[in-house]
DNA sequence: CCGTATCCTTCACGATACTG
DNA sequence: CAGTATCGTGAAGGATACGG
């Protein structure tokens, strides 16, 4: 009995992972803060092309909240944060690369 | 320049693979027809503790779209449909498993 | 048996304006 | 600079009944 059978369980861990990363600009969220190493909010807005201030910061909010992305912020005037990727995104990043590799082979 | 920049590209693969299993029955839909092997469709919802038949049959129509199922159709009185996994989708397993795993140190 | 047709609801996503 | 507040919309998800 391996994880296959998760639909016939209570809570399917899988499941649990699209609820993490399923959300429409986390995957690009993840990417960015993960290639920047250290990105800052406005910054990270530039860099994702048409999201508006609601949908980013609520979703930078449940990143951290799951432990994906962590927040920094630095009493500086004017205020300065920082988002960088916890230990648990570094863990995910090969899976996802797996994921886009295996995902390319349809788009060519 | 690896995937890590794939926000910043005009088509980013790990975003096209959350369009193929991101919806919300998918995963599930997905480890139930490999578990099987084969599967009919009322066996199928029956595995799939509250899933409708729109959503359901809407779902198998993406997948099967997205070559990701197989759908055979017997000719039968009353007809039997049944589903099964393409190599596409054995060649997702794995990810998903690793996926699956990575999710289930969360939920400890 | 295997779905479609129809109608309904919810909420994720988004645009815009404003604030500590 | 880094967000909230507010309001709006559409698409995804769903319940129920019916059809080939």
């Amino acid at each position: 009995m391996g994880h296959y059978d998760c639909p016939c369980m209570e809570k399917c861990p899988l499941q649990h992972a699209m609820l993490l990363i399923g959300g429409k600009w986390k995957v690009q969220i993840l990417c960015a803060v993960c290639n920047a190493g250290s990105i800052r909010y406005n910054a990270l807005r530039g860099k994702l092309d048409g999201v508006s201030n609601t949908v980013l910061s609520s979703a930078l909010k449940e990143l951290e909240r799951d432990g994906l992305i962590q927040r920094q912020e630095f009493l500086e005037v004017p205020v300065r944060v920082e988002y960088r990727p916890t230990e648990r995104c570094r863990t995910l990043l090969p899976i996802l690369e797996a994921l886009s590799d295996w995902a390319e082979e349809d788009m060519k």
